[in-house]
RNA sequence: GUGCUUUUAGCUCAGCUGGAUAGAGCGCUUGACUACGAAUCAAGAGGUCGGGGGUUCGAAUCCCUUAAGGCACACCA
């Protein structure tokens, strides 16, 4: 555990204890200690932090707050062994005050420098198996700007759990099954025969018009003939599928890499219709009951479970849907040992998430243990204006494009910069730009400052990493150790709410302050222990703006 | 129509289980290199927290109501 959670958890102990005390020596006539604050105070000049107990126990205790205050801080004062707090004050309308003593930053510091890589890691979620499954886009086409928010949020949350001690599978569930393979199949072979010189084919009604597909046919043709014209339709369509999915899932594969994401599992949903998965559901649900049929189709009675209206198991084609596929596949995942299935899906999604729930519980599954975080769209500009982005028309800019122009880092940070429900606008320029404009480049720019003084050293940087606590004398020193020290804070909380843009915004902070110091503190050119002192703080900086960057994927450099 | 979601500075967004004078970046105005990288820093202006009611010591935050955007409500996924 870090210095800072540590530290936190003790004053509040504390403060419980002093109660406790209060109680037995009837200074107090509360029976049941309230949940009480500990927070950080916006405004500095209110203390390291701040607690709300007095102004919570003045009703019980008939008394003013600040009067209670008074009493409280006596009973701390006479608990606290450790003497982590300075001073304690009572400030506005009965806030308690308390002001940490700077010894806690030179140890901080300290365990920096000792973890190093480790830094802000953490065993809080030792106990999780989780399975996060995202941007699953359909093998049809390209990943558009959808899938890469989808991607670069929930690898950065993948790395997050993952520093909090949790086992972590990162899943891709390939739709290669149902309706829309199907469509797919059928303009694959519409294409297929056209470029064989056959005219005037019917273009299936929900086809697939993009021109990657007509390019993926034709680097068949190259590779292997005519030949699939002398088979039954259905052999070729299989095959032309076949084909076009392995085709397209290299690509998907080969750009996500490039985006610095690596899937663990690639989990196709065929499987889940090949297995006898999807029987095996239907039985356990008709057996408690929850099946009917009706026109030909049969029916989950998802409105005896709380829903608006009930869903279609099996189409009366005797095709199941995709609901009762995913029921099957959520099971599939419980069924393989992780106890967290979290999934990151579109906001267009959300009908599909309650339903989802409901299902799992009616077949005796965790309801709770499957989340889903929902996305909201993202909108490009370019040159100050919006760009539509339909795929229907083909004006969709692709994870490829978007590497291209932008590259990975910036790309990255912007994805996962925003809560997922808010819209993205995401500032095509703005990412492209290498100016203070740029997050991005001013968090990097951080990392190589420091990476330059280090350099410049006349000596080994060992020599001056003594083990010694270092003390800080300026104000903006003393914020740079203390914000170091959050780290850890924020991980744990994007991480339990899962909420990577946290990291985000702690990262530009971190790099803020650093500036602001470089900008008013020499490091090099100072008197021995200043020097020193100011090297740990920067070598602490520097691991911790690594070890955030490698959690958002983002790289680390040491010059620009 | 019903459900979910969003609404905070000119723009893009933070704001924790309710807390002190609502914050940051961009943009705007004005400054700072004979000093470890000026891809930086400092200062300033800028707000009816969409509107209205309620809960209480205290509301951007919780409840009700209302307005505006987005999404969903298929035998598609």
């Amino acid at each position: 555990m870090g210095i800072i959670i540590n530290l936190e958890n003790k004053i509040k102990e504390n403060w419980k204890k002093g109660i406790a005390l209060g109680q037995e020596r009837s200074l107090l006539s509360l029976s049941k200690i309230p949940e009480f604050t500990l927070e950080v105070p916006k405004d500095k000049k209110n203390g390291d932090y701040a607690t709300n107990i007095a102004m919570l126990l003045s009703k019980a205790e008939k008394k003013n707050p600040r009067e209670i205050a008074v009493v409280l801080i006596d009973l701390y004062k006479e608990v606290d062994v450790t003497n982590n707090i300075e001073k304690i004050e009572i400030a506005g309308p009965g806030f308690i005050n308390m002001y940490l003593s700077d010894k806690y930053l030179g140890e901080i510091v300290n365990q920096a420098l000792n973890e190093k890589d480790n830094y802000g890691h953490n065993n809080l979620l030792s106990d999780e198996k989780i399975n996060l499954e995202f941007v699953s886009a359909n093998p049809t086409g390209l990943l558009h700007m959808g899938n890469a928010r989808g991607a670069a949020i929930g690898d950065t949350l993948a790395n997050i759990l993952k520093a909090l001690g949790a086992e972590v599978t990162k899943e891709f569930y390939i739709n290669d099954a149902g309706n829309q393979i199907e469509n797919f199949g059928k303009s694959l072979d519409v294409r297929f025969r056209e470029a064989l010189g056959e005219k005037d084919i019917d273009f299936p009604e929900n086809g697939y018009h993009g021109a990657d597909i007509m390019e993926t046919v034709k680097g068949y043709i190259e590779k292997n003939g005519d030949s699939l014209l002398q088979v039954s339709e259905e052999d070729r369509v299989a095959e032309l599928i076949k084909y076009s999915l392995s085709e397209k899932l290299d690509h998907i594969k080969t750009y996500l890499a490039k985006f610095g994401l690596i899937y663990d599992v690639w989990y196709r949903e065929s499987t889940i219709h090949n297995s006898g998965a999807i029987k095996e559901i239907m039985d356990t649900l008709a057996a408690k009951g929850y099946i009917y049929e009706n026109e030909g189709a049969v029916w989950l009675k998802t409105t005896s479970m709380g829903e608006e209206k009930d869903e279609v198991m099996i189409r009366n084609n005797g095709h199941p849907t995709y609901f009762a596929a995913d029921i099957a596949y959520h099971k599939n995942k419980y069924d393989r040992g992780f106890n967290k299935l979290i999934n990151i899906w579109g906001a267009d999604h959300h009908g599909h998430v309650a339903r989802m729930k409901r299902a799992m519980e009616a077949i005796d599954y965790s309801a709770e243990g499957l989340e889903v975080i929902l996305m909201q769209l993202v909108r490009l500009y370019k040159n100050g204006e919006a760009i539509r982005m339909s795929k229907r028309t083909g004006t969709y800019v692709t994870l490829e494009e978007l590497l291209d122009e932008v590259g990975k880092d910036a790309a990255r940070y912007f994805f996962v910069m925003r809560n997922p429900d808010s819209h993205l606008d995401f500032d095509m320029d703005l990412a492209k730009s290498q100016s203070a404009d740029n997050p991005v480049f001013y968090i990097q720019y951080a990392y190589a400052r420091i990476s330059s003084i280090l350099r410049q050293l006349d000596k080994n940087i060992e020599e001056f990493l003594d083990g010694k606590e270092p003390v800080f004398r300026l104000d903006i020193e003393k914020a740079l150790a203390l914000k170091i020290g959050e780290f850890e804070k924020v991980i744990i909380d994007a991480g339990v709410r899962r909420e990577p843009y946290r990291v985000a915004t702690y990262a530009l902070e971190l790099a803020t302050l650093f500036h602001q110091f470089y900008s008013s503190c020499r490091v090099l050119n100072e008197e021995n222990d200043i020097k020193k002192n100011r090297l740990k703080l920067i070598v602490a900086t520097k691991y911790t703006l690594k070890n955030v960057l490698g959690i958002l994927g983002v790289s680390a450099p040491e010059r620009m």
